[in-house]
DNA sequence: TCCTTATTGTGAGCTTCTCAAAATAAGTGC
DNA sequence: GCACTTATTTTGAGAAGCTCACAATAAGGA
């Protein structure tokens, strides 16, 4: 992959992370950006559109050092593999709908992260909150009815 | 198992349910009320205490099951198998020690089920809202110094 | 261009959980 | 208490999601 001009960025964050610029990174963390909340199997899939020798190992090695470095988000919603998003450092929420399982993003309920103050931490230091509604999205509650 | 009074309470539960009591049931929900926070395979190796011969896959039927019937509370940490509760109904929250994995109950932080008002839902009708504090436990903390 | 070593690919394998079908036992009526 | 119905459990196989060890490859510096 030529240093096209639209992935400039992502080579940037890379090496300031003291991390090597290769293709697969790039297509990686390219196919994060335009298709948000996806699991490593979609992920593989899209990355294979322009590389198609991808492998998925690749795919779950890169994501998870990217996540480590903070570069990518990772969240587990019930019953669903782990979804990746490029969107970090701001903490926010999603919802997630039971039924077909669309994810989108909330922002803080209550204002800049009030979750990361719980009522009791038993001592704890608390370093994230991850916080998941679980509901029923329109489109799913129109067909029920 | 004969009817002791211990477990009465849940054969109750269940009947009201429309479930059959049976041994099985009883030694999952006692396993779970005992141990708090538990995996499938830690209520599996409980439970065989007084069934020997309990079977994995009738923990995973009866877990499943009572959960959705609502005796039992399922979350799932990050990096980790689900764990299950016999605290139900008041929609608490987890605070779990990435380097441990210890798990402690969190009552609500803002109040009276505030968590299932998000900022902004898409149209989406909550139902739940998972909220899991991940930190450090004192004595991982204490450990590290 | 060569060299070092980070990164990716190959292949095996683990954990958690699910499905289908046969064996068992809880609850009901007699 | 005994038989009967069918919910429940067990047996056995297997899938999804992810991880590990090690060989092959390629990024970045000399």
């Amino acid at each position: 992959m030529e240093p096209s001009t639209e992935h400039a960025h992502w080579a940037e964050s890379l090496r300031a992370h003291g991390r090597r610029v290769t293709k697969q990174r790039i297509a990686v963390l390219d196919a994060v950006e335009r298709h948000p909340h996806s699991s490593a199997d979609s992920i593989l899939a899209t990355t294979r559109e322009a590389l198609p020798d991808m492998t998925a190992q690749s795919v779950y090695v890169v994501l998870g050092d990217l996540t480590e470095l903070g570069l990518l988000r990772r969240f587990e919603p019930p019953h669903s593999p782990a979804l990746y998003e490029t969107r970090v450092g701001d903490n926010h929420h999603h919802a997630v709908c039971s039924q077909c399982g669309r994810v989108e993003d909330v922002d803080c309920a209550v204002g800049h992260a009030p979750c990361l103050t719980p009522s009791d931490n038993h001592g704890m230091t608390i370093m994230i909150a991850d916080v998941t509604y679980v509901g029923v999205c329109t489109e799913c509650a129109a067909r029920a009815s």
